[in-house]
RNA sequence: GGAGAGUUGGCAGAGUGGUCGAUUGCGGCGGUCUUGAAAACCGUUGUACCGAGAGGUACCGGGGGUUCGAAUCCCUCACUCUCCGCCA
């Protein structure tokens, strides 16, 4: 959510920012600020009248010791209009204040200077290409395929005990899952991660601290008994450790990192696009999540970067970097880099991180903020990233280091999986 | 699932209708003393919002109510703890 603060003194900025997404913003932002300006008027009236009052209270308080009765009773009378008054005000302040909130959310978080403008996925820049396509001297099958040949990925097993989109993952595939979540959360270690493993579901109001409540909810699985929600990434839990929290000084650098399984609804297209592993409504992803001083934002985002490419490099995976355009950079999203690794089968790309940075967009939801050298409180950043989500790399793994003589298992894998070769 | 007890400032813990945004202790910060530190002593120490400022408003788990006035009374919801039961 942006700051009202913020649309107030850089109106005509976050207009031009978010024409960047194609939006015109212009007519909600005009409502805001006319609203807002009518919230502080009733609420100035409301304090004035709310000090009245209990000016009033107080001197009855007294009078009353003084064994005044009459004059108490007096007194008490005339706190009949200015009740009323105060409540009509109440209420018109609670209103423009719901007014002013509904609109805050539908405004998207503002571009970031290095975000071009565009209108959807085409329209994005690649920034960073490496690795080898790879190329084969035989016909390569699609990893679905493999993982039926050599028995790694049960798909309809997975239907029948659950519904589409919840693989049963066996043997070997069941152990390069676990062996691919343990050398990343390694890795995340290396690079100074913190690890936790946090609960899997949660209750409303951290959905709404991560902004996927109140609009998105159809997008997580739901237990209503409950009221708890299914994490759709570690990213909710991760963050929300740091809900409503002031951070006592200037100088902190925060970096968590955990893996869990992941719930997304997600009710979409049919078809080649969610094919075998390539979207699933369970899947295991090890979260990158950073809170950090607005100053370090650039800095910690490019770190992340950092780490997701040496792990694809580590898993001899050619990927390529992109920067979203404005117009597919998530809703609460500043700026995005999509890792996208190829697949040789199936002969496309295949996003497998999503590394952001949101600035304050969410911790003003969050209330996460930091206590600066003036005493003053200010909103820390949050950046997040994938490092990585399996499915896809599972995917690509299969894909890109097939053989005749089976799949190849990564050098930096093969400790962990106590095999190098699927076959 | 049954029974009971709770929820107050960073923490501990007072406060049962009026000058309580809240006693006190610990912790934190500043100072005196000290070569330095400890101890002792003194002072200070919540958040958000409105206001140009003076100042004001709100917040004692959330929401609602009674009252001129609520941390204190009533209703309701949530959560925590203890005991019993069940259980990996």
């Amino acid at each position: 959510m942006l700051e009202i603060a913020r649309i107030r003194s850089e109106k005509t900025a976050i207009i031009e920012g978010l024409k960047k997404r194609n939006i015109d913003a212009s007519l909600t932002i005009d409502s805001i600020l006319e609203l807002d300006m009518k919230w502080r008027n009733s609420k100035t009236d409301l304090e004035r009248y709310a000090a009245e009052l209990n000016q009033l209270a107080k001197s009855i308080g007294i009078l009353m010791k003084e064994g005044k009765q009459e004059e108490a009773n007096t007194t008490k009378e005339q706190t009949a209009a200015l009740k009323a008054k105060e409540n009509e005000l109440k209420i018109a302040v609670d209103d423009f204040e719901k007014q002013i909130t509904q609109l805050l959310y539908t405004l998207p978080n503002v571009p970031n200077e290095l975000v071009k403008a565009g209108a959807n996925e085409t329209e994005n820049e690649t920034v960073v290409t490496s690795g080898e396509i790879p190329t084969f001297n035989f016909s390569p099958l699609a990893h679905w395929d493999l993982a039926k040949k050599f028995d790694l990925i049960d798909f309809e097993l997975g239907v029948k005990v659950t519904g589409a989109g919840f693989p049963f993952y066996k043997g070997k595939g069941a152990k390069l899952q676990r062996a691919l979540i343990t050398f990343f959360l390694d890795e995340a270690e290396k690079s100074g991660y913190e690890e936790f493993i946090p609960p899997l579901v949660v209750n409303e109001a951290s959905g709404i601290g991560t902004g996927q409540l109140p609009d998105k909810e159809g997008q997580m699985y739901h237990c209503t008994i409950d009221d708890f929600y299914l994490i759709p990434t570690a990213e909710v839990p991760l963050t929300n450790i740091y809900r409503d929290t002031i951070l006592p000084s200037e100088d902190f650098s925060i970096k968590l990192t955990g893996y869990t399984p992941c719930f997304r609804r997600e009710a979409g297209s049919y078809g080649k696009d969610v094919r075998g592993l390539n979207r699933l409504h369970q899947f295991d992803k090890v979260e990158i999540v950073r809170i950090e001083h607005p100053s370090n934002t650039a800095k910690a985002l490019e770190e992340m970067l950092e780490h997701v490419k040496n792990l694809l490099e580590k898993l001899e995976l050619p990927y390529r970097i992109l920067r979203l355009c404005g117009g597919d950079t998530g809703f609460a999203s500043a700026m995005t880099y999509d890792f996208e690794v190829y697949s040789g089968a199936q002969e496309k790309w295949l996003e497998v991180s999503s590394c952001s940075r949101f600035d304050t967009f969410q911790s003003n939801r969050l209330k996460l903020r930091f206590k600066g050298e003036d005493k003053k409180t200010q909103l820390c950043h949050t950046l997040n990233g994938s490092a990585l989500a399996l499915p896809r790399i599972v995917a690509a793994i299969l894909e890109n280091h097939q053989s005749e003589d089976g799949i190849k298992i990564p050098k930096a894998l093969q400790k962990y999986t106590g095999f190098d070769i699927i076959n």
